[in-house]
DNA sequence: TCTGTCTGCCCC
DNA sequence: ATTCTGC
DNA sequence: GCAGAATGGGCAGACAGA
């Protein structure tokens, strides 16, 4: 099959918004493929040529892709990005370039095997010179293919295919393309949970049907999709939605999944990236301690302080995931691995157990020891109780806690409410929302393209200095509509330059510049040193004198939403820095 | 060798 | 990570 | 309620160029 049938096809799944219909479109698609182009297919619609659990990635992202489309066609570079910015889609941005007349020929005969395997080659190129090369192969690719063709081709680098699909609908569709139905996708489901490699389910149902999943078992060394929790903001809810039901504390760590075969163990993170060589004081905890010759866990790692005890933020923690000093980090801030999950033990498949049977497997097969705890958990029936459980969680450092449905089985790779996360900043105090102003937007990419607007700049007011100084970026919290209203009300106060009392960071740098006068009320899990956000922020020159260094870092905010306009407040009212130091302060101690 | 920029289905 | 939206 | 697509702060690593 010609990568130009292909984009025929792309464009039709990406003008169609009906998932019924979207699914019909990719089982007729897949009809005219054989079973190795089929896989190929699935794997580029993930934006990948390998999967997530091999360590192949592009390495090109927006810069890259803008030199590759400059070098490709023969343009600048500042056109390039001029006209990425207008249309907030680089393969939009490829397309019309080339629909422009230029008199070069392009060939149309590229086979989806061809342009696969030199996206391959970029994928795999690396050490000195490999940024040239990736970009010279890819500007080869927009070079060749036809407009349309390069309009896809663009985006499965930069992952940003936009095609209003992803995998849960490719399963369906594969379903679809055995059936005429979406009947398979259970089964389709249950083998890609464990075996998350879309290029081989889909070969192999291409070539042998839905027979040849049927021995897709969770095996040792190949990473299981992880489950996600749900959102609820108290208690109660949680109780009405799944009954008596497992609380647990939720750590400010990373996801760990520990593969055990004998002595052999492997590591995979929530992306399912092997970390193994990470991580050699969990692997050495979960050889000691996990007593079964094979076994799948997984738990939350969470770095402490040796000498005290204590638990350590997570910008600390994150630190630990690293290629290089692996030793020296691991001996001065060693992990713990709270293990909540059993999914799997000497051929016995825990997936679709209740979860107290893999509670209680999990609690017999780990021994006691000084790097694998098993989570804390306590069952609870009542939501008063569930409070308590909360707020002692909430006092004594912690994100919150984690509610599990008792017969509730691990649902690898989703989101629903078998696990609930209820955490302090959901529980809606007025102490975790501050005021602000905004300062400036960028222009949005994708579906914020029409809106003129994807995020917006706010800052904190420094009465000392008498400048705003950024505490973060809005991306989320608004509606379609408040969306457009801010950018309506933004350029009415657009300015053509950085105004002089205004402290940004390069890396803050806005496409639009607005007069301070909009208060917005945000809210945000907590307040972290920043590097960029320049509220408190002091610098100092570089040891060559010639740059700036940061002396000491700013304050920032995590995760942070629009929780409302606060149009009744005036711009000299929103917090001060005094105020933001002073939060930030109080909440190291609880 | 140092420094800045860019990247990551990064981690959250 | 959070949030919004079409189905 | 699911699935998808917008967007956040901040970390280490990989290159390129000075």
């Amino acid at each position: 099959m010609t990568f130009k049938r292909l984009a025929e096809y792309l464009q039709r799944l990406e003008e169609t918004t009906l998932r019924n219909k979207i699914t019909e479109i990719l089982a007729e698609l897949y009809k005219e493929t054989n079973g190795e182009e089929i896989g190929m297919i699935c794997q580029l619609l993930q934006g990948r040529v390998a999967p997530l659990y091999e360590a192949i990635e592009f390495g090109v992202a927006d810069k890259m892709m803008i030199r590759a489309i400059g070098q490709g066609l023969n343009v600048e570079i500042t056109d390039v990005a001029a006209l990425f910015r207008k249309t907030g889609d680089l393969g939009i941005t490829v397309e019309s370039i080339k629909n422009q007349p230029s008199g070069i020929k392009y060939k149309e005969r590229n086979t989806i095997t061809e342009v696969y395997e030199v996206l391959f080659r970029l994928a795999t190129s690396g050490g000195e010179g490999s940024q040239e090369e990736k970009i010279k192969l890819m500007g080869e690719l927009i070079k060749d293919l036809d407009p349309l063709s390069c309009r896809y081709v663009v985006r499965i680098p930069i992952g940003r295919l936009r095609l209003g699909f992803s995998d849960m609908t490719v399963l369906d569709s594969l379903s679809w393309m055995i059936k005429g139905t979406k009947e398979l996708r259970p089964t389709i489901e249950k083998a890609y949970n464990v075996r998350p490699d879309i290029s081989f389910i889909s070969s192999t149902l291409k070539e042998k049907g839905i027979k040849g999943l049927a021995q897709v078992k969770p095996q040792v060394g190949t990473p299981i999709l992880m489950a996600r929790a749900e959102r609820m903001t108290n208690g109660a809810d949680i109780i009405e939605k799944i009954g008596k039901c497992a609380i647990e504390p939720k750590y400010d760590g990373f996801r760990v999944q520990g593969h055990k075969r004998g002595n052999k163990v492997e590591l995979f993170s929530r992306n399912l990236e092997n970390v193994t060589l990470m991580y050699p004081d969990i692997v050495k905890g979960i050889i000691k301690q996990v007593k079964a010759n094979e076994a799948i866990i997984e738990g939350e790692a969470v770095a402490f302080n040796p000498n005290t005890g204590e638990y350590l933020p997570f910008q600390e923690t994150v630190q630990r995931k690293r290629k290089y000093n692996i030793e020296a980090y691991a001996r001065e801030i060693p992990l713990k691995l709270f293990a909540f999950e059993l999914l799997y033990r000497d051929g016995i498949s825990y997936l679709g157990k209740p979860f107290e049977e893999r509670r209680s497997e999990l609690e017999k097969i780990v021994a006691k020891g000084d790097t694998i705890l098993v989570s804390q958990e306590e069952v609870v029936g009542d939501a008063k109780r569930l409070e308590e459980i909360f707020q002692d969680a909430v006092s004594r450092g912690l994100e919150g806690v984690m509610a599990k449905k008792l017969d509730g089985i691990y649902r690898a790779g989703s989101r629903d409410f078998n696990w609930i996360k209820y955490k302090r900043s959901y529980a809606g105090k007025l102490a975790d929302t501050i005021d602000c102003v905004v300062l400036g937007y960028d222009y949005g990419q994708g579906k914020r393209t029409g809106f003129g607007i994807g995020d917006f700049l706010i800052g904190v007011y420094d009465d000392k200095d008498e400048k705003f100084q950024t505490v973060a970026k809005i991306g989320t919290g608004l509606t379609d509509e408040e969306w457009k209203k801010i950018k309506l009300r933004s350029d009415k106060l657009k300015v053509k330059n950085k105004p002089e009392n205004y402290d940004v960071d390069k890396m803050m740098e806005c496409d639009v510049w607005i007069t301070p006068l909009i208060v917005v009320e945000i809210r945000a899990d907590e307040i972290t040193r920043s590097p960029v956000h320049t509220a408190g922020r002091v610098m100092k020159p570089s040891i060559s004198g010639k740059a700036f260094d940061v002396e000491v870092a700013g304050l920032a905010l995590r995760f942070p939403r629009l929780e409302r306009f606060r149009d009744d407040k005036k711009p000299m009212e929103v917090t001060t820095l005094k105020e933001l130091k002073k939060l930030y302060e109080m909440q190291g101690k609880k």
